[in-house]
DNA sequence: ATGGTCGAGTATCGA
């Protein structure tokens, strides 16, 4: 039950990514969900919302900060939540131009810089969308190297829609050919890990074929048929003191859940 | 049977 998993000792920093699937669709799971998990700090992508519709004076009230980058607003759309501080606020790359798409959003909360970001999804292996993923991995990576140092505190949170392993998916044989595990696809990941990043919840969790998103068709989510999709990539120095990580499977169940759920990382703050 | 379901917005497209 989450009422003995939300408990952390003193020192601790709760972060967590969770693609909502549209704020507008899911404030109350969102509100339900931040009274009972209190992340210190809660990233989210596909808010499908305007800056103008995003609701700020909500979240405040539940005690929480909150930078949003919605751009046109239709589609994509990436935040920050903190109730630990937040200052700082970058909204997207220096490189975006006027249409580029919401997918990335910066802020420092309690001392580390937080990314937010959501990976354009290739749709089909060799599309011009899964050639414009690949570039833009690149230009997350680029970012870090100009804005970021490896050896401070940088968590970087998120939909990366690349599955890092076979064993991140229900199975393998199932995605020859596909998006999401492509050789490209995982270097152009493991190039922004080597940069100085590492994946949090495996520092905790080695199990195979534990997943952050299900398809909402056929029933895939009851039949254990997910991809592990979800990271929050931490540099070393913050990623060594990752103590516990859930992925809350009970967020995607009931009325009206994302296809997402939520990821949590624990991270020791007192070494 | 080669599908299914959501959310955008209101016909289809995107995931």
């Amino acid at each position: 039950m989450w009422v003995e998993q939300s408990w952390r000792p003193p020192g601790t920093l709760r972060i967590a990514t969770w693609n909502v699937n549209s704020l507008r669709a899911r404030m109350p799971r969102v509100e339900e969900w931040l009274q009972y998990a209190r992340p210190d700090v809660l990233c989210m992508q596909e808010t499908k919302v305007s800056d103008a519709a995003f609701p700020a004076m909500a979240f405040s009230a539940l005690g929480y900060d909150s930078a949003h980058h919605g751009g046109a607003g239709r589609w994509n759309g990436v935040a920050i939540l903190s109730r630990v501080g937040l200052e700082a606020v970058v909204a997207g790359f220096d490189t975006d131009s006027e249409e580029a798409e919401s997918r990335f959003i910066a802020a420092t909360c309690a001392g580390v810089r937080v990314c937010s970001v959501y990976v354009p999804n290739g749709r089909s292996v060799g599309s011009e969308h899964y050639v414009a993923k690949l570039d833009w991995l690149e230009e997350l990576r680029l970012h870090l190297e100009a804005s970021c140092d490896p050896k401070g505190d940088v968590v970087v949170c998120g939909d990366f829609n690349v599955a890092p392993e076979d064993r991140d998916v229900w199975d393998p044989a199932a995605f020859v050919g596909a998006t999401h595990v492509s050789d490209a696809e995982r270097k152009a990941l493991r190039a922004i890990l080597e940069w100085g990043l590492v994946d949090t919840f495996r520092e905790v969790r080695g199990e195979d074929r534990l997943f952050t998103w299900w398809d909402y068709r056929a029933g895939d989510f009851h039949q254990h048929r997910g991809m592990r999709i979800d990271l929050v990539l931490a540099t070393p120095g913050l990623a060594a003191r990752a103590q516990w990580a859930l992925i809350d499977r009970n967020a995607r169940k009931g009325k009206l859940p994302s296809d997402h759920a939520p990821l949590v990382i624990d991270f020791r703050t007192d070494d």
